[in-house]
DNA sequence: AACTTATCCAACCGCCGCTAC
DNA sequence: AGTAGCGGCGGTTGGATAAGT
């Protein structure tokens, strides 16, 4: 290893602190687990290999196309591209492409090439995006028809709406009525039918709801911008 | 079977940004 | 404003293992 490895004894005491002291004042952690290892180690032991729900194994074609995807438009984010893989380190993340996919790609002699691989990505949504709030003048009442802009995207938000009144509207709650393209109305229930938000033109993102919002910052729905439209 | 080379990946290191004082 | 302490990140290292000769 590139230094001294955990044992198994390390592990269940590091494991035991965070579980009983939770994550975070990493600089506590070796006192409290009683281990002889900097708070980083901890940190790094914790968050690598002993955390729940971390995915073993290869990586899917699916999640190295992502990889490859979210590398062009980020760097070497590591931790942000994991944070698109659920149960990926930014370890491993790192670890794939130094040792496969870095290679991989620069043997590819042109960037043609490099574009046609990056292009051959199967159509993974972003991470579940949070609610946004739209511009859009829709309308719930059943009779109501809005007056929305069309649209030929598909939005990958879990956005939300705002009302007549102001009032801001989850997706699970709304029936919306969409004057299609063709002039055609159609209405549907967007959570429980699938539908997206394909028959509008504009999407002109006002701001966030604050809740569900956490973990959501501006970089993240930037981010979901660029990759929902350049899978369209 | 023995040795060499290549690959994988866990762990460490140094730097950066943020926060509190 | 300056400084110390902290969490977090990306780059690098080096031991274990697999593959090749």
């Amino acid at each position: 290893m590139g230094g001294v490895a955990w044992t198994e004894e390390e592990d269940q005491l590091l494991k035991k602190c965070i579980e009983r002291y939770g994550e975070g004042k990493w600089h506590r952690v070796p006192l409290l687990a009683g281990l002889n290892r900097c708070r980083k180690s901890c940190r790094l032991r914790w968050l690598n290999y002993l955390r729940p729900n971390i995915k073993r194994g290869s990586f899917a074609e699916d999640e190295v196309q992502l990889i490859i995807k979210l590398h062009k438009l980020l760097g070497n984010k590591w931790s942000l591209i994991a944070g698109r893989l659920p149960g990926r380190t930014a370890n491993d993340v790192k670890n794939y492409w130094n040792c496969h996919l870095s290679k991989k790609l620069s043997a590819q002699e042109t960037e043609e090439e490099y574009q046609s691989a990056v292009m051959n990505v199967e159509s993974i949504s972003p991470k579940p995006a949070r609610s946004i709030v739209i511009t859009q003048d829709y309308h719930v009442a059943p009779n109501s028809l809005p007056a929305i802009q069309e649209s030929s995207m598909s939005a990958p938000f879990d956005f939300i709406g705002v009302d007549q009144q102001g009032r801001e509207l989850m997706k699970e709650e709304i029936e919306i009525r969409v004057q299609e393209p063709a002039g055609g109305v159609f209405i549907g229930d967007l959570a429980t039918e699938g539908h997206q938000f394909g028959e509008f033109d504009e999407v002109n993102v006002l701001g966030r709801s604050d809740e569900g919002c956490s973990k959501w910052d501006w970089d993240d729905l930037m981010l979901d911008m660029d990759l929902w439209t350049d899978l369209l």
